[in-house]
DNA sequence: GCCATTAGTTTGTCCAAGACAAAGCGTTGA
DNA sequence: TCAACGCTTTGTCTTGGACAAACTAATGGC
C-alpha cells in the first residue's frame, strides 16, 4: 500500500525539532530536504526524508555543522554517527538487565516487562534503578528507534511502562515539610515527561520536597508558581529534540525574573554542555549529577 | 524604572502560546498588538501588551472569537472573563470529598492532596474512585479553569497527582493471559492522558488485559499494533478539545482498516453523543459505560 | 421541531525571497 | 594561553499575498 500522503511542515517540525524556517532555508541553500507539494503548493515530506532529518539532527547535536551534513547521503551520515559513538557496551552494573528488558520490549511481552521492571526496581533501589537501568535503557531505545529497529508501538509502550513504574515509586513516598522544596516542569513544546520523572525519582528518596507540574508550563506560570510556593529550586528538563536556542533564551529569561535565592537547575540531553552560556543556572549533565547538585545545595544552606 | 527593552516575538510566543504567524497577522488585521521596533526593525513587545495577550488567550479558550476580543480594551476583557457563568454544583455521592480535594488544590497543599487521594482511593475502591471522584473532579477543575478561578499551576498539579495515583493503582495489578485484550491509546494531537488512565483503571480490576500506548499514536501504528498483538478491542479517548470531525474521520478510517472481529471503543467528551454517525464502533458516553461495554463483550464471546 | 447541506466569513498557517544578527571558526598579536 | 579581530556559516525575522480549515448563518427536507 503506497502511502500517498507525506507529512506537513508542521508535523516535521514536531517530529524532528527543526523549525519551519530552518526546514525552508535548508531546502533553499542545500537542496535538502526537497519535499513534494500538495495541489495548493504546500510541502509534503516523505517519511524517508524525515528519517534522514532525524539523523542530521543527531549529528548537529554532536557538534557537526549543517553545511557539512545536510545534503550528505544517509549511508555516510550513519558512518559519521558510528564514528562518533565508540559507545562502550562495557559491563556496567545493570547491562544484563537492560538487554533482557529490551528483548522483552521487542517481543511485546508487556506483562513480563512490567513485572521485571518492578522486580529490578526492588533489587536496585529507586535511585540506582533510574541511573543504571532507566537512563541506559532510554539511550538504547532512542538509538534503536533512530535506526528503525523499534516500532512506534514499542516506543510508546516503553514510555508508558516506565512511567507507571516510576510514578508508583514516587507516589509511595510521603515526605512532608522537608527541604529543599523543588518545583519540576518543562517549557512549552517540551512534552517528554521521562526526564522529569527520573529527576523526581532521584530527589524524592533524599528527602527533597518535590512538586511536579508535568510538562509544558508557560514561562510566566513557572515564575508565578515559583514565587507563590516558596520554592528553593526550579528544575527544568530538556530532551534532545528541544531547540537549544529556545532553551537558553527561556532559562536566562527565567533567571532574570526569578528571585536570586531561588536556584534553577536545567538537565537533559537538550541542554547538556551549555553551562558556559548559562550563568546563574546549574546545568545537570548526567542524571547522577542530580545528587551532586542536591549535595551542593545542602552545603550552601547549612546555616538555615 | 523605564523598561527600555521589550520582549522579542519568540519570547512572546513562548510566554503566550500564540504563534509568531498569529501575532504578525493580528497586528496586520486588528492593529493589536503594535510592538515597538529595535534598530534593525524587529518587534519588541511591551510587558503590558503581553499581559493583555494572555487575557485574550484565556477568552479564546472560553470560545470567544478573535475578531471580537483582539483589539478590545483590557478593562472590557476582564468584564467578559467575569461574565462567564458558573455551573450548578449538584449533590452526588462523593461530592464532599470532591469539594475538600478542590480546596486543597487551591491552597497548593500537594502533600495533603496526594494523601487524601490515596486514602479516598482505598475507601472507595478503584472503580468507584474513578467514576465518583475523578470524573466529577475533572469537570470541576475544567470549568474552574475556564472561569479563571484556577491557575495553570493548579491545573497541572492536579493532572500530575491524579496521574500518579491512578498509575500506581494500575501498576499494582498483575493480570496475565486474561481476556479481552484491550489496546488503549489516543490519536495524534490528542494529548490528554487522564481519560485513557480512567478507562484503564475501570477495566483492569475486571480482569481485562490492558495495554496502553499512552497518547498520540499515529493511525497506521494503531492499526499495526492492533493486528500484531491479537487484540480484542481497541479503545480510543477524546477530550472535549479534540475536533469532532477529525475524531469521526479517524475512527471510521480505523474501522475500515481493522479486522471485523476487533471491537473499537471510543470514549470521552469529544465524541459522546456521536454513536449515530459511527457504525461498528462502541461509543462510551460516560465512564461507567465502560463496564457495560465490557459486559456486552463478555456476553458476545461466551462460547469462545 | 430537528437535522443535514450549503454558502459565506473568519482565522490560522504556509509560502517566497531578502535581510541580518548571533554563533562558529581561523588568524593575528600580545 | 588567551584576547581581539574579521570572515563565514546559519538560524531567525521581515513583508504581503494566498488559501484551507473552522466556524456561523441561512436554507431545505423529514
Amino acid at each position: 500500500m503506497a502511502d500517498v500522503s507525506g507529512l506537513t511542515i508542521a508535523a516535521v517540525e514536531r517530529d524532528t525539532g527543526l523549525s519551519k524556517d530552518t526546514l525552508r532555508v535548508w531546502e533553499r541553500r542545500y537542496g535538502f530536504p526537497k519535499p513534494l507539494r500538495d495541489p495548493s503548493g504546500e510541502r509534503l515530506y516523505a517519511a524517508d526524508d524525515v528519517e534522514r532529518l532525524r539523523l542530521i539532527k543527531r549529528l548537529l547535536d554532536q557538534g557537526h555543522r549543517p553545511g557539512k551534513v545536510v545534503g550528505t547521503a544517509p549511508a555516510e551520515l550513519l558512518r559519521l554517527l558510528e564514528a562518533h559513538t565508540p559507545r562502550t557496551a562495557a559491563a556496567l552494573p545493570g547491562s544484563a538487565e537492560c538487554a533482557a528488558l529490551i528483548d522483552l520490549l521487542k517481543l511485546h511481552r508487556s506483562d513480563e516487562l512490567r513485572a521485571m521492571l518492578s522486580q529490578t526496581l526492588l533489587k536496585f533501589g529507586l535511585q540506582r534503578f533510574v541511573a543504571e537501568i532507566v537512563a541506559p535503557l532510554n539511550r538504547h531505545v532512542g538509538e534503536a528507534w533512530l535506526r528503525g529497529e523499534i516500532a512506534v508501538m514499542e516506543e510508546h509502550l516503553y514510555t508508558e511502562l516506565i512511567q507507571n513504574t516510576l510514578r508508583a515509586a514516587i507516589n509511595a513516598h510521603a515526605a512532608r515539610g522537608t527541604r529543599p522544596r523543588v518545583l519540576l516542569t518543562t517549557f512549552p513544546d517540551e512534552e517528554h515527561t521521562l526526564g522529569l520523572l527520573m529527576a523526581e525519582a532521584m530527589l524524592v528518596p533524599e528527602g527533597a520536597h518535590c512538586i511536579s507540574l508535568g510538562t509544558q508550563t508557560p514561562l510566566s506560570d513557572i515564575r508565578m508558581a515559583a514565587a507563590s510556593g516558596s520554592f528553593d529550586i526550579v528544575a527544568l528538563s530538556f530532551s534532545s529534540a528541544y531547540p537549544v536556542r529556545q532553551a537558553v533564551d527561556g532559562l536566562l529569561s527565567l533567571r532574570d525574573r526569578l528571585a536570586g535565592e531561588v536556584g534553577i537547575w536545567a538537565g537533559g540531553a537538550g541542554i547538556c554542555g551549555r553551562q558556559r552560556s548559562l550563568p546563574g543556572i546549574r546545568v545537570i549533565a548526567e542524571i547522577d549529577d542530580t545528587l551532586a547538585a542536591l549535595r551542593d545545595w545542602h552545603n550552601a544552606h547549612l546555616n538555615s
